[in-house]
DNA sequence: GGCCAGGATTTAA
DNA sequence: TTAAATCATGGC
């Protein structure tokens, strides 16, 4: 085991894990098991520290995962600086939320589920996925299931995914897992600038401009995406006096004022107002 | 019991 | 090009 210790100024696993950006996370002692792909890691909060436990061979995995080479500092000194107040506040109560460097098909499958739903149900039917059709592994002699392939998933039937209470979801989950399994490789966009990320990803059934933008900022790290759920539609009408109708040209808006930080203030913000205002 | 959840597709205007 | 109607499901 390998220990990666970091300083919890810029880093608050709690928050970093429930801002929505990541559905595979279970409460365990003094943290979290952290799920991605195949590999599990054990973080917990110990004095100042944030502390992710993990193998020796993933300790470099999960060093990027957590983007533990970025210095938050400056993302949040821009967020209390730029002269909005709710942004402000936001960053101030999320400063340690980090952007989790994920992988892209992982994104793309989740967040095609998380289209109308809702997270504890989001979470729920990822976690049946992996127990029915991941592989079996350990992680400190604690038994968790791996993110399925998406050959794997190419051989179920569509009742298989409505079973699971997926609903209409489940035709556009089984056509992904189809695509890929025909060769579709989209870790290949990631040569493209956003914009034609974006234009590559909605062309997928079932993927539209919103799932496109979370694939992009959590999936690719774009952090020149802006996604618009309910949510952050809330905080565009009520804290920036919004009139824009579309959720589309909504997140236009915000990339534009934003820029690279988009990706971070989004995240301040959909965290601040989804879990702490009321 | 209608409304909401990290919306997208289809059809109509 | 934009506006409704429709799509499963569970929590409230």
């Amino acid at each position: 085991m390998k220990q990666i210790i970091f300083n919890s100024e810029f880093f608050n696993i709690k928050d970093t894990l429930e801002c929505g950006q990541i559905f595979r996370f279970t409460p365990h002692g003094n943290g979290y098991l952290v799920y991605s792909m195949d590999k599990c890691a054990y973080a917990f909060t110990k004095a100042n520290n944030t502390v992710i436990e993990c193998e020796d061979a993933d300790e470099e995995y999960f060093y990027h995962f957590f983007d533990l080479a970025r210095d938050y500092k400056n993302i949040y000194n821009d967020a209390k600086t730029c002269g909005v107040q709710i942004l402000s506040d936001a960053c101030e109560k999320g400063k340690g939320i980090r952007i989790l460097r994920q992988n892209a098909l992982e994104m793309l499958f989740s967040f095609m589920i998380s289209q109308n739903n809702n997270i504890p149900r989001i979470r729920a039917s990822i976690e049946k996925l992996c127990l029915l059709l991941g592989e079996k592994k350990i992680f400190n002699g604690q038994e968790y299931f791996a993110f399925p392939l998406a050959q794997k998933m190419a051989e179920q039937s569509v009742d298989f995914y409505r079973q699971i209470g997926l609903g209409y979801r489940a035709e556009y989950i089984l056509s992904l897992a189809k695509t890929i399994k025909d060769g579709l490789d989209i870790n290949s966009f990631n040569s493209l600038p956003t914009t034609q990320l974006k234009k590559e990803l909605v062309k997928i059934h079932g993927v539209g401009p919103k799932v496109a933008d979370c694939v992009s900022l959590f999936g690719f790290n774009r952090t020149d995406s802006f996604p618009v759920d309910t949510w952050i539609d809330k905080v565009y009408r009520q804290d920036f006096n919004g009139a824009e109708k579309s959720r589309e040209k909504v997140s236009e808006w915000f990339v534009d004022k934003f820029k690279n930080n988009s990706g971070y203030f989004q995240q301040y913000l959909f965290h601040y107002k989804r879990n702490l205002e009321l």
